[in-house]
DNA sequence: CCAAAATCGGAGAAAATTGTCATATTTGAA
DNA sequence: TTCAAATATGACAATTTTCTCCGATTTTGG
């Protein structure tokens, strides 16, 4: 019942990169070594990110990193769906004919409506609010 | 981000004795079968749930599984946290040390207000509604 | 005594997670 | 053109988690 550590890495790396000027781009071994991830794992969440259409690459030399979108406009949980794929709290969530409960089971509600709660929680925060909370704090 | 299997057979489980006659004893094994877990899985399971004080169990011959207290009295989150821990939907809630970020991480605080939000359902979730439920659909 | 039932412990297989490494490819700039 | 910087990609290894089964032991009612 946690995010994977790979989703909190590509989270912290898109707060990093919402933090940078626009259109100004971040390599990623330098967002690995502020962030304290290792280079190479990052490389790969940057890529899946990518594919995800949340950031922009570039190669060669000069290239880098950069946002596909203002901050505001990308959420938490988009980041973190991106890397650890759909929130689901139960395998009964999403796929009912998994459960094999006597009648109608009691539990799907209740893992539904806890899912739901905590994706349109996750839906809700977005960057730009995340940047501004910790400007604030420091 | 999801339950164990093992925490939602334990659910289950503690369902299915919620159903029962008070004072009445379930073996293992019919547990097992009614509700489709693997007999020797859920074994340990029980042994769990017993340790954790949600179970009595008694041995030997006529022995067999009872709740150790009325299901209304029964949530869903012990019985979740006694199989699989405590909930923490981030390796930094709970552990503060462990965060690297910056000087003060802006995540840290979404994570707590989400965890603590699924926290306070799952522990108004008692058995007894939930039986109540199964009864009214069936 | 005997059969039923939990208890205990471990073996191990399968899958996911985390991380490393090497190599290829692209690209700006000297 | 050549080099260095940077991403892309795939193989692979270590570790942890998850899931399952099995056998030996202990307990207890009849």
């Amino acid at each position: 019942m946690q995010i994977t550590r790979q989703a909190d890495y590509a989270v912290r790396a898109v707060l990093h990169l919402s933090k940078m000027e626009p259109n100004q781009r971040a390599a990623t071994s330098q967002v690995a070594k502020e962030q304290h991830i290792p280079p190479s794992f990052l490389a790969k969440i940057i890529s899946q990110l990518s594919i995800a259409g949340l950031l922009h690459t570039s190669r060669g030399a000069r290239g880098g990193v950069t946002l596909a979108r203002k901050p505001e406009n990308i959420s938490l949980l988009e980041v973190v769906e991106a890397i650890d794929g759909p929130i689901m709290l139960n395998e009964c969530v999403g796929d009912s004919s998994t459960c094999t409960f006597d009648e109608d089971c009691p539990l799907r509600p209740v893992w539904c409506e806890a899912q739901n709660e905590l994706v349109s929680r996750l839906k809700s925060t977005n960057f730009q609010q995340l940047m501004e909370q910790s400007m604030v704090a420091a």
